[in-house]
DNA sequence: TAGAGCATGTAATATGTTACATGATTCC
DNA sequence: GGAATCATGTAACATATTACATGCTCTA
């Protein structure tokens, strides 16, 4: 439900075609989830069904038809709903990575800290196109703000189980 | 995949049948990621079909019969694969909660502190049972240990936020 | 004797990903 | 002339959730 929610605020400040709105989903490493291209199309065509976004055909130039989506009011209903929803819960998150963590002990120690330290590489390399972004952006933006943070509270904690498995 | 490797790692510490499996994933706060009954009783039935376990029927009692599973060798390969490739690899997590928080300028400030302000009880009650932990068990196991400071973090992020609300 | 616990699962549904299909236009 | 970009989507598959079905045993 939070990409339909994330849909329809993108669509609120402004009308949007799929492509359009792939793009900013694809090109961007501050939004807090992933919508894939083939899921975002689906979800546009789910939420029309549902009455909560229209489209009408637009073109420009010669380019390909383009399908604008708007929100409809019912739509607009729906987002506060979610939003408020989303506003109150607390969806425990997954925390993937772990699951081999507790289970390291299978494997040697020099062997994990080797696997550990590219996990480390592959993190310190997503941390820098966060850390590019401008600090008055990211005081402004709370998921930028908060995956600035969990991102570098990440990297200290792997390099932590590092040391710990040499020590 | 962290699904399968969770199981088999479970599996070589011990044989078990679904039940007692899904006793142990749900009474326990200290697994970062979430199995429901059913879909435990599928993945286990895949990977005896994939050969990765195998069951015997077994029967205490007169108690219904259980399946109690085992870990071929084949799947002790597997499960060292999944493990190397579970630590090397960094899963963008999904920060669903975050969709809401830059969102929330669709609400007035003191609405969207007092819907905050629910979230930070819940996050409160989830995090008294994970510090319940004696400190010396949280030690030693990572993931325990990653999600008490996690959720400590989370607490403070959240407070902070109703904070700037309300200032 | 009623309800909780033990033990297994299926069916229907929802959700999401991957790869493929199509066809025009623009850039090199 | 060929590749990249613009723009839409479908089909097949993979994964996961919810609710339901079954039937025995133990305890109050």
């Amino acid at each position: 439900m939070e990409k339909k929610l994330l849909l329809l605020g993108l669509l609120q400040s402004r009308e949007m075609h799929g492509y359009k709105i792939n793009e900013l989903l694809e090109h961007s490493c501050a939004i807090p989830i992933k919508i894939t291209k083939a899921n975002a199309y689906k979800l546009l065509a789910d939420m029309e069904k549902q009455g909560w976004v229209t489209h009408k055909n637009e073109r420009e130039g010669n380019r390909p038809p383009r399908r604008v989506y708007s929100v409809t009011n019912s739509g607009k209903e729906a987002f506060l709903n979610l939003l408020r929803e989303n506003l109150i819960s607390m969806p425990k998150p997954e925390f993937t990575g772990l699951v081999g963590l507790d289970l390291a002990s299978f494997l040697p120690h020099s062997e994990t800290a080797t696997l550990l330290a590219k996990k480390l590489k592959l993190l310190k390399e997503l941390f820098v196109e966060l850390d590019a972004i401008p600090e008055n952006v990211r005081n402004t933006h709370p998921s930028i703000e908060y995956m600035h943070r969990y991102y570098s509270a990440e990297i200290e904690w792997i390099a932590e189980i590092i040391r710990r498995l040499q020590g």
